[in-house]
DNA sequence: GCTACGTTGCAGCTTACCTCA
DNA sequence: AATGAGGTAAGCTGCAACGTA
């Protein structure tokens, strides 16, 4: 990467040809979804010029040839590199390790200590292993927050960096919420259901009780024992010892009253 | 006490990578 | 082998709470 254009402001423009199968990535504005093409692009990058971080990783083209470990798989592997290669690069909030400086400090010694570099400056893609994940869902069990020294000590139990624990617990508390919703979002569609089928279930009712009406009074079309008279109103009503069986339920239905008139409430 | 400013943690949204069907 | 969907680590932004000068 050439940069033509170092400035006292600390700030590097490049503009030149670089290959794009490294994707390198402008500090800009980040670089679109598709995939890598082969060959040479114009490329404008800004970085710092003293970011040895950046400049590494952009320039630095190591394959993974850190041997396995008679312990483990392929992929175990694969997730062991993937979690200590933990890339820096972008990170504008570090907040978990002091000042700037020693952030700067950890990125470089983790960078060298770190062999399994593959040099894309692409976001790498930690996954956890299964054994992280598991003592990470433990601790988010007992709870979903962690304050600063549970966040150092678990890290450091899990060999991830503080950051690390952060983002997880914040992905995890994102994905409870979410599912919560869901959950709750299926609960509403349920009790919607309900109510449409009940407020359908009315409507019958009721355009049946009108066409009754129409054609007799209601209460000649109920057996006797089932009419009583309000001891406030002295309206007839009707009591239905079940009321599903009866659609026809009068004493339920309210009927209006004047408090002037009739001062019951009972009715 | 009030204000301005910096720090920190979190939520919400988004991006990018990985896996799998 | 290619591809789209889903999962998820990580980045970014805004906000609120808190401490300090």
């Amino acid at each position: 990467m050439g940069f033509d254009d170092i400035c006292n402001t600390g700030l590097v423009l490049g503009l030149g040809f670089s290959s794009t199968t490294d994707q390198k990535s402008s500090k800009i504005a980040p670089l679109g979804k598709g995939p890598p093409s082969l060959g040479f692009e114009p490329s404008l990058t800004l970085s710092l010029s003293g970011d040895h971080t950046y400049d590494q990783q952009a320039t630095k083209k190591v394959n993974v040839t850190k041997p396995l470990n008679d312990h483990q798989s392929p992929d175990q592997y694969r997730q062991d590199s993937a979690a200590s290669s933990y890339s820096n690069a972008s990170v504008k909030r570090e907040r978990d390790v002091g000042s700037e400086e020693t952030t700067e400090v950890e990125r470089v010694s983790s960078r060298v200590s770190d062999e399994d570099d593959d040099g894309s400056n692409s976001r790498k893609k930690l996954r956890l292993t299964k054994a992280q994940s598991a003592l990470l869902e433990e601790s988010f069990k007992i709870h979903s927050t962690l304050n600063p020294k549970q966040k150092q000590d678990l890290a450091r139990e899990l060999n991830l960096r503080p950051r690390q624990v952060e983002v997880w617990f914040q992905n995890r508390r994102a994905r409870t919420k979410l599912k919560q919703t869901e959950v709750d979002c299926e609960f509403l569609k349920k009790c919607c259901e309900t109510l449409t089928d009940e407020n359908r279930r009315l409507h019958k009712e009721l355009q049946e009780l009108k066409a009754l009406k129409i054609t007799q009074p209601l209460y000649m079309q109920l057996p006797a024992a089932t009419l009583t008279m309000c001891p406030s109103c002295e309206r007839i009503g009707g009591v239905a010892e079940n009321p599903s069986k009866n659609p026809f339920t009068i004493a339920q239905k309210p009927h209006f009253y004047s408090q002037f008139t009739n001062p019951s409430a009972a009715c």
